[in-house]
DNA sequence: GTGGTCTAGACCACC
DNA sequence: GTGGTCTAGACCACG
């Protein structure tokens, strides 16, 4: 699968395994009725403990995004896309203000914050073309 | 003074007043020599624990930005702008550099990505001239 | 057969079908002699998985509700009908007991309660004529 | 505190923790404002692992019951006690239709499930006056 | 002291 | 094999 964990992220590794699962079926990498990987598969594969990714995808079936089938495992959840796409922008949107805000009051520069945008996306761009 | 926290950032009480603290310091809005407020005084206008601001300026001072003067409270160490200024930058960037990833990770085209920061940024700006 | 089972009872499946099972030959609905479902058919009708019914079979054979006839399948036993019909009772009273202590708890109304009752027996009693 | 839990009632112990938080606080056990016994407190009281009650407090969070006070505790949230009203009825309305619907599917008839039902709501009423 | 997170490993129900 | 629940105990941030 694609996801991938920061332990230096600052947010839970649960946290961000939620926002991933989020991310993955806004952008249709994973669609309803498709399984996402088991619990243990996916500890196993972010080297992680298994109760740690079974609360993501608890909290993840909470929020409808996620459904168990039983004795088989979770599957995407149908309207999922939709209402995953329409939270996408939040998500990104509170950590962005955050860093914006804190920009704002270290008195940089607008243009220069634009400067580090443009920076930063290209730099992010070749990471993995 | 001009700090302000959010509970709610995910960042620690203790770090966002560092990280405020080197700010004003970057942005010469404190100045060398300059006291900062006193524990209780920051902690009730915060309303947060004086244990938590101690622990704060605690770190400022074992970063040399934060200087205790006998009796009297902390300044502003001698070299601390320059260092600060130095940090500022960074500090942003590492969070910034987050936030793009994850956003690349959500297949958000880069153009929306612009779109967004534009308009956070004007938010932000206007949120208190 | 009559038999229909609730995912979101909270009661395991294979002891929601040792209920049923129980309650239709203590209401003489299948009387002694007569042969239950195949564990297959049992398994399709309610789709579910066949290993849960087969577990419930042999949770009622060991219980003596239930009894093997050799290369033809199983057949409700001699004195089950008697053994189920003074059990029945009591698998009730006991989950009514733990409903009402809960609703005590809540310091629901008696009288309330009643109504509650009232009102759900008819509804059950409508359910399916 | 006024909590118990049941090992055999079929129902999570973590969600039994919810239900009567809940109900304290629908019956007004429990007011806005104030404290609920913390997560160590609770389970020692109840001889059951801290992370069991945590889970049912982050539960009680997420669903805006609690609030958590910063290094206080948890306390019951402002528009809790409407919400839980609103609540405690269709709870304690879903378990008893279960077994109502058990008692018809066991051929009971509708006024012995009444004498029964009046039975345990007595014997629950006398249970502790 | 408080809750939050994570790890480790157990048992159960179901497929 | 799957997820769900529970236990046990660790560390962290905060008051």
């Amino acid at each position: 699968m694609f996801f991938s964990i920061d332990p230096s992220d600052g947010l839970a590794i649960y946290d961000q395994i939620v926002r991933q699962v989020k991310f993955a079926v806004a952008g249709g990498a994973i669609r309803p009725g498709e399984m996402v990987p088991s619990v243990r598969e996916l500890a196993k594969e972010l080297a992680i403990n298994p109760n740690t990714v079974a609360r993501a995808y608890r909290e993840l079936q909470s929020q409808g995004v996620l459904a168990a089938v039983r004795g088989t495992g979770l599957e995407v959840a149908e309207g999922a896309p939709r209402h995953c796409r329409s939270q996408r922008v939040e998500l990104i949107r509170a950590r962005l203000r955050q860093v914006l805000c804190e920009a704002k009051q270290s008195r940089l520069d607008p243009d220069e914050i634009r400067r580090l945008v443009e920076h930063e996306l290209t730099a992010v761009e070749k990471q993995k073309v």
